[in-house]
Parts: C-alpha cells; structure tokens; sequence
DNA sequence: ATTAAATAGTACTAAAATAGTCCGATATAA
DNA sequence: TTATATCGGACTATTTTAGTACTATTTAAT
C-alpha cells in the first residue's frame, strides 16, 4: 500500500497545526486538544521531532513546542525521514550490501532512480503547502509529473 | 522508512527477469533458480500477479507463466498496487470517511495532492525501464521532479 | 527553598501486518 | 494413467508498529 505509518500522519496533523500559528509556542496538552490525538502519542510524536531537528522544546513550567524553522523550509520529506528513517521503497537501497540475488539486481540501481523521483516530489512539498487550503494547493495536479519521463 | 513490503520488492525481480525474454514462459521452478527467492514464495507472488492481470498463467504439466502484456505497458504503479492494494501514504486518503481530527483535516486533501504526485511518477515507470541498464535510466535523475512545485 | 508544570528518556506490552509454509484440488502433456 | 504444474486457501511464526507507563530533569512561580 506504499504507506507511511499512523505516527507520521499524526505528525504532519500536529506540524501543520503549529504551522498555522509560526513562532508560537504550544504545550503538548494543547496540542491534544487541538487535534485530537492523546496525550502520550502527541508526546512521543514531539520527541522524535525535537531529536530531528524540526522543533525546538522550551522545558519547565509554561514549557512547550515551536517550529525550528519556518514552514516553508520544512517538507514533507524531513518529517517522514525523521519519523521512519531515511525514504527508501526497498530494502537495497538503504544498506549497499550486495545482494543476494543471483541475477536480476541491475533493478537496484533502477530502484535508486525511482526513489530519487519521490524524494524529489515529497522534498518540494513543504508545510507551508500543507496549510494552504486545497484549491490553492490544486493547481499543483495540472501538471503531471509523467511529462517527465515520456 | 516509506517502504514497499519484501513480496512487491521480490515481485519486481520476477517480473524483470520475465521481461527480459518477452513471451517465454517460465515455471515457477525455474523462476526460483534464476532468482533465489524460495519457491513457496514465488508462487504466492505469481498467484497474486494472475490474479491481478500482470501475468497469465498455464496449467498443467509444461505449464508455466507469461507476460499479459508487453514490458511496456506494465508500470511499476500496477506492480505496486496489484502486491499492495492503492497507492495511498495515508489511510484517509483511501477510505473517504469523514475523518476523527477535530482540525487540522484539510491536510487531506494536500495528501491526495502528493498521492498524486508519487502514483504519477510511478505510473511512468515500466518494466521495460527496469530492464534498461542504469547507465540509460540515470537520464531521468536529470530532471528535477521539484522543478513542477517552486 | 519548595512546589507545580512541563519536557526527556527509556523500557515494556499488546495488537496488527507481513512473510513464509503447507497441503489438497485441478488441469494438462506425454 | 502418471508426472508435472498451477490454484486456492488456510495456517503459523516473526516482525513492526502503536500505544502506555514510569522516572528523571528542567524551569517558573510562590
């Protein structure tokens, strides 16, 4: 299904939620109020953002979260690398074993490519984006990205 | 890590190996020496791909597996979604329940946007490019899939 | 100083998805 | 009739993921 897990979808939720109030700062508790998710998934989803370098935490009392930066430099790409690790559609790609398939594994280099196309999709996408509201974000659709290889 | 499971990965050597040599038929049994996935396994997967279209297969003894249609023709999209299901990053955008977030739910439309996005890029994929040594596919690097974007 | 409110870190448990295996049924060539 | 294949489905074990809990640390306010 070529699927992200739950965390990072809750995690662009939270981002985008962030990303429409910049420069505040916004305690975990709120932050489950505000989209839903409980308590300890938000938590949890946080410090792996902070670890990332995606946002920064002010600890004690009246603590929180802010964005590290501003959303339109933080894409997709980044939050779905910090969430499940580098973005790599097989196995092959990731670690340059050799593989142990007799023939056929001209295919990794190939996979390389594909993955490279993704990135780059997922890399131009950035919060700031994700706030826009559809229509605006539509306009994207019209222009296929098979132009590109045909 | 935005991986596809181990059977699409194995899925696609066995095809790419079947594209090689256009309208011959292979028995699974052949197909495991050529690959070194286990026998089981390529089974399952061939199973999988009849029934999705990509293969035909022939029964009885000297029976075997064929391409249903012309490398060409066979994206890596219909790969994918035949060993996965739809290509979706995220559960909402396939299923078109109203979704539990309180806020923060235009995102799903944006998803669909980026769903988008992938499913073309691997739509104009095929085989057929799988098949091509590296050196020829690196061209497609050279185009930057951002350019659409910013 | 002390207390309360918040994040940090880590470890554990339960549930779900995935991989891999097996076996009886069916079809076909020799 | 026999040997060789695929077909279909069920089953098991493993791995991944989600979710939870608990303790430590930091800071603001009183």
């Amino acid at each position: 299904m070529l699927r992200l897990s739950k965390l990072t979808d809750y995690a662009t939720v939270i981002l985008t939620y962030m990303a429409k109030t910049e420069h505040q700062q916004h305690a975990a508790m709120e932050m489950t109020e505000a989209t839903g998710i409980n308590l300890p998934t938000v938590s949890k989803i946080l410090k792996i953002l902070v670890k990332a370098g995606i946002v920064n935490s002010i600890r004690g009392a009246k603590g929180g979260y802010v964005l590290a930066r501003s959303p339109e430099k933080i894409s997709v790409a980044k939050v779905i690398s910090a969430m499940e690790g580098p973005i790599a559609l097989t196995e092959c790609s990731i670690t340059h074993h050799d593989c142990e398939q007799a023939s056929g594994c001209d295919i990794k280099g190939n996979w390389g490519m594909i993955n490279q196309a993704i990135n780059n999709t997922l890399e131009s996408i950035t919060l700031a984006d994700m706030v826009m509201p559809k229509e605006q974000m539509a306009q994207v659709k019209e222009i296929p990205v098979s132009y590109l290889y045909r």
